[in-house]
DNA sequence: GTCTATACCTGGATAGAC
DNA sequence: GTCTATCCAGGTATAGAC
């Protein structure tokens, strides 16, 4: 009921994993946020004492969002191409909508250089990422409406790597790279409705 | 006949090169390199003036690389798959080899922030891996010995795509993500030899 | 080509008033 | 919870001697 959050701890947060989505955790300060609210630097520092702290608060409040989505869509009883669906156009809205790169990809150059506590939320997140992914390619495959070669964890990989990639490189083309990477994807694993 | 290249620069470039896809281009300063090889601050900057000077070296001496490579396997008259076959141990040895990440995804955060020379560069190089790419696979599917659905071009972008993000993640992973991709890619992709 | 020395700036971080 | 003021470390870059 009462608030726990304050109005611009979620300002920071939000302003901050843009700049992060864009430029990388080494690219941004907290001068690029204060001055983008309004306020001063220290008021950051107030709510977020080191980097790192900011750092592991944009995993977990990028974590918690995903979990959210995935059990969601699970609870509804979503059939698997749909929740595949909903996982494509969420990666491709963020990409060409303000092309935010994958918070994976924002922060592997950085993570040998993090603290064990953000390398340990990365893990869990990626790990539960695939997990869900995987667990969906498995069930679409058994009910008949999506088809792949080999091993569902295999399949899972290439599909979450390839759009975490073509969100990095989209800004390095006129074309819309990960459209055409879903698009792809899309036409190797969908079964077709009607006969062909 | 005589050296344009002093011992130190390659040695720099060398350095700076596995600083860049380990750290990304801001997780590294001079001093890093200058340290590791016994000299001091100013030497470096009396071969690359400007941080950007040494971005725009690395770029071009990573794309002359590539390029030489992909001319030689064409001039030998190597069949397709075997050049993918030089493309994938390529990549998977960079990857598992010393845990370098991509060219690509290691500049894809700082990319906005950089020089329109390394912008163009690294346009250059991505399209030229591309075109090449995409016409080998196209080679492949007409001579029988790759097998896939749609378009070379959209293949090729989620090949090279789901290898660079592979190899980012791989550090946030016990398994060999970057093995596993590649072989699943293999599987997709071979048109077995002998009747199945 | 490499050195010493230094200038200058940015960025993270803290103290203490309000 | 936000401010002003300040400190300090690290990083880029340059001048000038050797």
């Amino acid at each position: 009921m009462s608030p726990r959050q304050s109005n611009t701890r979620e300002k920071i947060v939000e302003r901050a994993r843009s700049l992060l989505q864009h430029h990388g955790l080494d690219g941004f300060s907290y001068r690029d946020i204060s001055t983008h609210l309004g306020i001063r630097n220290a008021a950051v520092h107030y709510h977020f004492p080191s980097k790192d702290d900011l750092g592991l608060a944009l995993v977990e409040d990028f974590a918690s969002e995903i979990e959210r989505d995935i059990e969601h869509a699970q609870r509804a009883g979503m059939p698997p191409k749909d929740q595949l669906e909903v996982y494509f156009q969420r990666s491709h809205g963020d990409a060409s909508g303000d092309h935010r790169i994958c918070m994976f990809g924002a922060l592997a150059t950085s993570y040998s250089r993090l603290s064990d506590a953000m390398q340990r939320a990365m893990v869990r997140l990626r790990s539960g990422v695939h997990r869900w992914l995987a667990d969906t390619l498995e069930a679409g495959r058994r009910s008949g409406t999506l088809r792949f070669v080999g091993d569902p964890e295999a399949k899972a990989a290439v599909i979450a790597t390839a759009i975490q990639g073509a969100r990095q490189v989209n800004r390095m083309s006129p074309d819309d790279i990960v459209a055409v990477v879903i698009d792809q994807l899309r036409e190797e694993l969908y079964v077709p409705t009607s006969k062909e």
